[in-house]
DNA sequence: TTGACAACATACCGGGTAGTATGTTCATCA
DNA sequence: TGATGAACATACTACCCGGTATGTTGTCAA
């Protein structure tokens, strides 16, 4: 039943893999700031030297790691969602009823989403920009990957609730737009949610409890998740 | 039942009032090109130059209108919200229970919002500024306004929603994260729904209506609206 | 007819920013 | 120990963009 602490991490603590040398350490610690940058001003607003200055570095130090800002914005983005696939992955395939795996899936991803804001904005604006279509060729071309990574990331929910409409335990009309409008109420809480000191330890498990109650009724599901 | 035809309008076509002076004119269309520019680059990326160009004019024209970029962006904004503030008047105060109302007004509100996507878009982003901290105090003083002028507009779907929870007709815990999901939900046509000339003439209403639908089964409301 | 003003266009300036070129320091290894 | 290269910092450039200052054209009223 409780398996907190599987993928409880706030918000500052983002660390790549196990262990790796000190290049990498510092690497992550752009790829943390940068995050934070992209989320409070957005792509273009943000500069190479807010990152830099967050830190406590210069230019030199990002461009001696990423070759451009696009670069980095991808890794950024590339970084988030290898964090919401590990943590959803466990799930993806389990035996039994697909609402059942629905609702791991979706506390899972909106517990995730809610605990790394940051990474989840940056996710996000990179779909945007994708959507509005990206400036200069090389970075479309490292945005289609990124997206595409994010659209197989999407199809699991689709096929998941699919399934589950099949087995009569979801009810909606067409397929792509209640997945579409379920992501939007999953991700609400990057939008409209801030963290602070004074919430309870438990506080993000509760709105994502409700956010994910919310999703459940409006794809027909019945009774209480 | 069908009061279609009352607030449609499509994207390329929003003017002021009845009839004014040319020199309004003028101005509704840096207006339309504004919102336009600011939906397909975000407000930093979007140059007063690029609004310009779409218009056939001269950053002069512009400056002769608006005094900053700020300011162009703030009347959009202020644009955007007399439209949906408009169209929802009528379904407002009207008499009945509460959940009936919010039927009306959330269907209104989701179809304008799809018709007038640019629009949307640039309200959305004008909250958003607000919430990182818009830069200058002045640009910071017009937003304020703004963002209370929409704040005010939530709060008439947040009285609807409490009121209609407490005639028994909607179940939810928190009143403030189920407007807020809720309304993420309403918006989000605004992000994945694309115009095409294909589009049979009623595809936004249909599609209001199963946004509007996964809302009211996900406030909790019973049987199909 | 002329002055005055609206409605722009043109030309220009200054600040910020992505990207580069060039130091500088320090660890490692032959 | 000397050379090499990683890991930065510093200094600089080119460019874009918001904003301004100034020029031009048409209209309208006295």
């Amino acid at each position: 039943m409780t398996q907190a602490g599987d993928d409880r991490e706030d918000t500052d603590r983002m660390t790549l893999s196990v262990r790796e040398p000190i290049v990498e350490d510092s690497r992550a610690d752009i790829l943390r700031a940068a995050a934070v940058c992209f989320m409070e001003k957005g792509y273009t607003a943000a500069s190479i030297d807010d990152v830099a200055r967050r830190v406590g570095a210069t230019k030199g130090r990002i461009y001696h790691h990423f070759p451009s800002k696009a670069h980095l914005f991808a890794e950024v983005f590339r970084f988030g969602m290898d964090r919401i696939f590990i943590v959803t992955d466990p799930h993806r395939n389990t035996p039994g009823r697909a609402v059942d795996r629905w609702k791991k899936l979706a506390f899972v991803h909106t517990r995730t989403m809610t605990n790394s804001k940051a990474l989840a904005r940056v996710v996000w604006e990179g779909v945007e920009m994708h959507l509005r279509g990206a400036t200069t060729p090389e970075q479309r071309a490292v945005l289609d990957d990124l997206v595409t990574y994010r659209n197989s990331y999407s199809d699991v929910f689709r096929q998941t609730i699919a399934q589950a409409r099949d087995e009569g335990d979801f009810t909606f009309d067409d397929l792509g737009i209640a997945n579409q409008v379920m992501f939007m109420a999953l991700n609400s809480p990057i939008f409209w949610y801030t963290p602070r000191p004074s919430d309870p330890a438990d506080h993000i498990d509760n709105i994502a409890k409700q956010v994910v109650a919310f999703a459940y009724r409006g794809l027909g599901g019945r009774g209480e998740p």
